[in-house]
DNA sequence: ATGTCGAGCAAAGCTCGA
């Protein structure tokens, strides 16, 4: 099974993008954020025509996440993030597919910081630290699959220079990732790279980041024990990043031997 | 400190979020 967290930064924007890739990727599960587009407005026929079945989460304006799947409907177990009844934010769906659970989920940017939305950051990395706690021992493989919006460690990013006061490489952001991953969970791709530099999932717009390779590593699969030892590679399709009208984001990818 | 991109609002450029 190939399972790929894709940030498609506009899902109406880019969907022939995302069409593209799906077709020449054939992934089984997607993992979707940052829709941008309201319930109503998810491009379901496009993607029902493409061979995917989907569940999905919108919202006015920004965020939104969503789960494809070629291997049967996903059934939804939740909408959002317990821990907080007021969040209206959509940042995570969740739903069993395919003998897996998956969750897809978009974790707050932070910036700027100091300030509210950094706060609010590191209260949804505790909301998800609760709640990954309740997942991690399932019998069933488990993937935490989305946009972290966190820079691991300094293996993880082109060049921290400039970055030093961003929200995605702050100690306390790494310090919930890492606080995670003492959980029990396994974060794929570094455990598929775990001596060389880890490949890129993310270029920013600004400054020609993508023409000098200028990237950073935000986009994650935690794997819980289950799911970890089905682990058979992983890897970024990162050429489409380069492509017309491309979302800052390449899609990251696990294959499970089940 | 800067930079790019896209959408909403409302009628063109500003604002927001990333």
């Amino acid at each position: 099974m190939r399972l790929a967290t894709f940030n498609i930064n506009g899902v109406n924007t880019r969907l022939a993008n995302l069409l593209e890739w799906l077709d020449e990727a054939e992934p089984d599960i997607v993992c979707l954020q940052e829709l941008k587009a309201t319930t109503e407005q998810f491009p379901v026929k496009a993607i029902r025509d493409a061979g995917y079945d989907a569940v999905w989460q919108g919202e006015h304006r920004w965020n939104g996440v969503a789960i494809l799947s070629r291997i049967g409907e996903p059934v939804v177990t939740r909408r959002r993030l317990p821990g907080d009844e007021a969040d209206g934010q959509s940042r995570y769906v969740e739903a069993a597919v395919g003998g897996v659970l998956v969750a897809s989920l978009y974790l707050p940017n932070g910036n700027p910081q100091p300030g509210p939305k950094f706060d609010y950051k590191l209260a949804w990395f505790d909301r998800l630290a609760r709640h990954a706690k309740t997942l991690l021992k399932t019998e069933a493989p488990v993937i935490l699959a989305g946009d972290y919006n966190v820079v691991p460690t300094e293996a993880d990013i082109y060049n921290s220079r400039s970055w030093k006061k961003d929200a995605l490489l702050q100690p306390e952001s790494r310090a919930a990732y890492q606080r995670l991953l003492d959980q029990g969970w396994t974060d794929a791709i570094r455990e598929r790279f775990p001596n060389d530099p880890p490949p890129w999932t993310f270029w920013q717009y600004f400054r020609q980041a993508w023409e000098r390779d200028a990237g950073l590593r935000i986009d994650h699969l935690l794997l819980n024990p289950a799911a970890a030892e089905r682990l058979r590679d992983a890897g970024v399709d990162r050429e489409v990043r380069g492509r017309e009208k491309a979302s800052d984001h390449a899609p990251t990818w696990i294959e499970l031997d089940l």
